[in-house]
DNA sequence: ATGGTGACTCGCG
DNA sequence: GCGCGAGCCACCA
């Protein structure tokens, strides 16, 4: 038994996201020390379906991570996705008919770390 | 250990 | 703004 592995990590930083906001695959990775991994978080997210290690779909608020385009990412699972938009127009979540989340109102950027390292890149408006 | 897989991202054209 | 190709990653068999 190790530490948490990577797929819990990004769990329970997934349900830390509050109801009405959203982040990115990208950013989790981030958050978690490995900028590059977001297809890693986007694949445990998948297998959250299947159950892993207690999390399950009904405990995680998966619909709560889109991509980095600010949109569902699920292309290969239609009824997922509109299960996802669905989900989180129920939450507050202001999604256009062109699927089209408004990041600027809803997105999470976690941890205030994830913040500051925005600022330090030089980035956008607050 | 090696290779396949996938709910990602970024850079180009 | 959209489609593609090329990186990047943790898991599992």
């Amino acid at each position: 038994m190790a530490a948490l592995n990577f797929y819990e990590q990004v769990y329970k930083v997934t349900q830390a996201i509050p109801a009405g906001k959203v982040t990115s695959y990208g950013r989790i990775a981030h958050m978690l020390g490995r900028p590059h991994a977001a297809r890693a978080v986007g694949y445990a997210l998948s297998a959250l379906k299947e159950g892993m290690a207690g999390y399950t779909a009904a405990t995680v608020p998966w619909q709560r991570v889109v991509n980095s385009h600010g949109r569902v990412s699920i292309h290969h699972h239609e009824h997922s996705a509109s299960q996802q938009i669905a989900l989180l127009r129920a939450e507050g979540v202001a999604i256009d008919d062109k699927g089209r989340i408004d990041l600027a109102a809803h997105l999470w950027t976690g941890l205030h770390l994830v913040e500051l390292d925005d600022i330090l890149k030089g980035s956008r408006t607050p």
